[in-house]
Formats: C-alpha cells, sequence, structure tokens
DNA sequence: ATGGTTGCAGCGCAA
C-alpha cells in the first residue's frame, strides 16, 4: 500500500509544528505541498528528514513555491512546468516506485477577466500540453495539489453566490474537464460521486470553517494505471481544525502497489 | 457591508 497526500500548507515555515505533528501521525509515504512561501534555504530539511523523508524542492521568495517529500528515493526531478515561461515556483514532479508524480500550485486567478486570470487559464494549457506528453510514457502518472477549481458546483457550498465567479467560471471548469478527459481519474470524486460538502478549503475570513462554507479545489488526477488501484480517498478535514492552521485539509489517497 | 483573515515583509500584495 502506497500513501499519497496533497496539502497547501500557506507558508512551510508558520505551518512547521502543525505538519511535523501531522506526518508522525499519518506517516505518509508521499506528501506533495503547495505555497510553503520559502526559499530553498529557508525550507526546514533537516525537522522532515528526521522523519525519514527524502524531500525535492521547487521554492521562491514569499510566494508559491512547491515541494515533494517521500519515504522512498525521489528519482528524475524536475522543476517547473516545460516550455512555460515563468519564474514562480508552482510545478515540481518526480518518480517514486515507477510512479510520476506532481506537486502542483495552480495560479488562483484573482478575478474573472484579469490579467491574473489570463495567467491562469494559460498555466493550465500548458499543463494540459505537459500532461499529454507524460501520458505516452504509459506509467502510471499522479497528478497532485491546488488546482484553484472547482469541478462543479457539486464543490461549492454555495453556487449561486459563485456563479460564474472566480474558482468556478467556466472557462477554469472547461480547462479541468478538459485535463480530465486526457483519461484521467478526480480520484477524490471518483469514490465519492453523490458526496456534497467534499471540501479541501475554507477562507480563513467570515467563519468559513465554523460555517462549513467550503469549496474543493486540492484533487488528485490519475491515469489509468493508478486510478486502477485506488481502494481509498478523502479530505483530512481534522488537519483544517484548530490554532495556526492552513485554508486548506489535505487530500490523501491510498494505492495497492 | 467592495467587508472579512492570514502570511510575507516591512506596507501593500496575494490569496
Amino acid at each position: 500500500m502506497l500513501t499519497i497526500a496533497t496539502w497547501n500548507i500557506n507558508s512551510v515555515r508558520m505551518r512547521l509544528p502543525a505538519v511535523l505533528v501531522w506526518l508522525k501521525e499519518n506517516a505518509p509515504d508521499v506528501v506533495l505541498l503547495q505555497e510553503t512561501k520559502a526559499i530553498n534555504d529557508q525550507f526546514p530539511r533537516e525537522e522532515i528528514e528526521d522523519l525519514h523523508y527524502n524531500i525535492a524542492l521547487h521554492g521562491q521568495k514569499s510566494y508559491n513555491g512547491v515541494a515533494i517529500l517521500s519515504k522512498f528515493p525521489l528519482e528524475d526531478i524536475q522543476c517547473g512546468l516545460p516550455n512555460f515561461k515563468d519564474a514562480s515556483a508552482r510545478y515540481i514532479e518526480a518518480v517514486v516506485r515507477g510512479t510520476r508524480i506532481a506537486s502542483i500550485y495552480v495560479p488562483n486567478g484573482m478575478a474573472v477577466g484579469s490579467e491574473k486570470y489570463a495567467y491562469k487559464l494559460d498555466f493550465l494549457q500548458h499543463l494540459y500540453q505537459h500532461t499529454q506528453q507524460l501520458l505516452t510514457y504509459d506509467e502510471r502518472l499522479i497528478l497532485g495539489g491546488d488546482f484553484n477549481v472547482t469541478p462543479t458546483d457539486q464543490d461549492v457550498y454555495d453556487p449561486a453566490a459563485w456563479h460564474e465567479k472566480i474558482l468556478c467560471s467556466t472557462p477554469e471548469r472547461a480547462a479541468f474537464r478538459t485535463l480530465q478527459h486526457l483519461g484521467l481519474t478526480d480520484a477524490l470524486r471518483a469514490l465519492h460521486t453523490d458526496a456534497r460538502e467534499l471540501y479541501t478549503w475554507w477562507d480563513y475570513r467570515g467563519g468559513a470553517w465554523q460555517n462549513n462554507f467550503g469549496m474543493r479545489l486540492d484533487h488528485f488526477l490519475l491515469s489509468p494505471q493508478a486510478a486502477d488501484h485506488l481502494p481509498e480517498a478523502f479530505v483530512d478535514k481534522k488537519a483544517r481544525d484548530g490554532e495556526k492552521a492552513s485554508d486548506h485539509a489535505p487530500v490523501i489517497c491510498r494505492f495497492e502497489v
């Protein structure tokens, strides 16, 4: 069994105590992190290596930053989305036990129609092109991370209020669906077809967590070779609770490999 | 309520 988690931690330095406790309690084999908000030299390597994780980093100052933690060796590490001219650290991939795994932080997009929104759609298109390339390898492929897209209204606490707003607009959803149509399975939804309130993010503002005003933004997309061996996928809501929590909860998948 | 909260950085910006 291989356990893989993805978690937008919103600053690795602010979240370090919580992350260490969570790693000890859950002992996942692989963890995909987003929004580490640290350059590689600021990343708390030793504390995490002490828990027997190998680390692949793609950091930057202040913003973004992605990482892969793995109890198994990390091979063929690639930083950045190929052919995407962009200095922001939003993509890293590596091969773990024959499975190619990517940790992805899709731009938020700020507001529909804004410059950042165009940049988000551009990122998603380049992610599509790269994924198309990766699928030609015909190996187990796992894309995980904060996609900053709700796949459908089912993934939104108040679809009417968010109609065609950022995270919910038709072009964003079309980009996500196009990715899926390459043959990738949305792991969480596949195992919880009709579940409402299957959220991974709750705004810090307005008591969103307390009122369960959430959205499903963090996803695992699986190639058929990975999706065929997925007995379990869930959101670890406990990690969103308590003091100094990230605004995202981890998504956890287990694979029979 | 064009609000609210958090993190980085050092005050406004990004989310």
